[in-house]
DNA sequence: GCCACGACTGTATGCGTATGCACAACCCGG
DNA sequence: CCGGGTTGTGCATACGCATACAGTCGTGGC
């Protein structure tokens, strides 16, 4: 609290001092600021001598080379961006967290991009931030995002997500497996009433685990009552009013499939709210399996799959398509399994 | 799935295309380079007429100024980097969410950097970076890396730290009034057993928080018995591991306070796990109102205070030291209130 | 013993933007 | 009608780094 002992620089708030330039190195080591370049990029065609010497020197100077710089002058930065809707929603944190570690493993810095309602900014964040490529997380089917960064030539993956019309690298999860299991199982328990709160229609996600709910519901004999299933985004809000829209009628279903985990959130907190019993009541399951999932106060029964991988690879993706353009696309698919807690039983009755 | 269609474009993935200069602008507008920048920028000493005819260039052309260029110009970029120690952490995603709009809003970017165990990189990653200022929200008591920082000159925000010897602006907030309304109320109610597992020792976070309870426990006569307190860090872990320690024992304290919301939140899900009711047997309190904890399910007793205003103001701070190195440091502090929720009722007996 | 060649290192230059300075055009008052 | 000021624009250059190219050695082969 109190300021107290008078501190021996300059009161006024440090004016930020000039930066240690390479050129700062080639003076102290006695060689030319392009020698110092190569030396410690480690260029075979400097001599090992000069580059101890040129290393002691950056050591002595506290010397770390300029990204801005060095950006500058290949023409390219090791910056990549991701493209997310929500940055308080858990589920990106838990992409996030493993893709910038990997990028930064690799060398590459992670920016965050919000994508605000308009699809143009998107694309001038681009050169404004001076990206070298673009990872979506976000994108709805028909956004035109995708391909303004492919006619600007700006490499990209789609993170969860397809398109039809720009072919590009991607990671997606394919949810047929878990569901099929999670549908195996709670059908074998006698659910036959089945709600559903999927995510947005016009996203890639959304459609895909919609049509896999549809497919193995079809497999059963079964089908999604009109009225039973709801449309939203991915969030919390969602899942929370589509559950209470869902219990607000005589002949409620029997187990709610959401289409993911924060939106099961949303419902299991609009069903405690309600006085409503899970599972007793109804049953309700997600989609993701989040950390938050498995707390003991939560025990959301679900369809898991390796985020964490996946987000690295979307990291691997991205600085191998800067890196080599010219490279076959990948696509990798990430498989699902069901996992079975506390939120799905047999119906009442 | 299919890839069927042959898409027009070239197959082997996109070059990525020669980018759009000021000077691409320059002369399609038949104006100087240097115009083109003054005009953008909005330059009091280009005329209306020519403004006019560059921004319709610039627009023509898809045209964004590149922020490597000028970051290297101008000797600055417009990038602060936020340092925390774990993004899978819900606290940090609360404060980088309204953090990113805030500097966005003002014209800069965030960076992201997770504080590995080792403190030299931290400085290191300003330079190679070419950050203009850096936001702490982890640094322990102790750390270097604030004294590295403010040495090179670097613009410094302390987030829910405060440093002795470094002097800089900083947001932090004031335990007290919150702490001293849930004392009240838990003491009111019969509590005199009180336990705590509280945050880092080596944090000014962790110390204040636990200075404040032992103040105000002190006013009513009371105190922590050595065997009732927990140290640990800032996680779910920590609540979790905690807790079981606490109650491990014949005579447990009937309330627990925690150093933060999220060690609550393990608090409360170890409680579940052994079967112990929450309050019925025993009381836990946690701090910092995240979203979270007003779930239905959770219903967290805590202590709250403004935490978006808090970081939106960091990120103020920040560029406010950036662009006025001179001014007088700013050390907002921010109130607390107790929400009282579900997790507080009178002990047993 | 001379030339060709390899191994290093220095020189010159460019990346995209911003800015000090020079310069041109114009206006207005005397 | 001319000079000084004002306004608007271009020119030259700098920022830090990387790289093509030129240069300088020294060495080995014949």
């Amino acid at each position: 609290m109190e300021a107290g002992v008078a501190d021996m620089l300059a009161p006024g708030g440090g004016r930020t001092s000039r930066m240690i330039t390479s050129r700062d190195v080639a003076r102290l080591a006695g060689v030319s600021q392009p020698t110092v370049s190569r030396a410690l990029r480690d260029d075979p065609k400097v001599s090992e001598a000069t580059k101890q010497r040129v290393r002691e020197a950056a050591v002595a100077l506290g010397y770390a080379p300029n990204a801005i710089g060095r950006a500058l002058s290949v023409g390219r930065s090791t910056r990549v961006g991701l493209v997310v809707t929500d940055l308080e929603n858990q589920f990106y944190a838990h992409v996030i967290a493993p893709m910038h570690h990997e990028l930064e493993r690799l060398g590459y810095e992670l920016v965050l991009i919000t994508e605000s309602s308009e699809s143009a900014p998107v694309a001038e964040h681009v050169t404004a931030h001076g990206l070298c490529g673009v990872v979506l997380a976000t994108t709805t089917v028909e956004s035109l995002v995708p391909v303004r960064l492919r006619d600007r030539g700006v490499p990209l993956v789609y993170f969860n997500r397809t398109s039809q019309s720009v072919q590009a690298d991607s990671v997606t999860v394919d949810p047929e497996n878990g569901v099929r299991e999670l549908l195996r199982d709670a059908i074998g328990m006698g659910h036959r009433r089945i709600g559903a709160i999927f995510g947005p229609r016009n996203t890639s996600t959304g459609e895909q685990r919609e049509n896999a709910v549809r497919a193995v519901l079809d497999e059963h004999g079964l089908a999604l009552a009109h009225r039973d299933v709801r449309h939203g985004s991915f969030d919390f809000r969602t899942g929370h009013e589509g559950l209470r829209a869902l219990l607000d009628r005589s002949d409620p279903p029997t187990l709610v499939l959401c289409g993911n985990d924060v939106v099961a959130l949303g419902a299991l907190n609009a069903a405690a709210e309600l006085g409503v019993a899970v599972p007793a009541d109804v049953s309700i399951a997600g989609f993701d399996d989040l950390p938050t999932s498995s707390w003991a106060l939560i025990r959301l029964s679900t369809v898991a799959y390796d985020l964490d991988e996946m987000s690295r690879d979307a990291a691997r993706l991205i600085v191998a398509r800067v890196e080599h353009p010219d490279a076959a696309p990948a696509n990798p698919v990430y498989p699902t399994q069901y996992v079975a807690r506390a939120t799905i039983a047999a119906p009442r009755g």
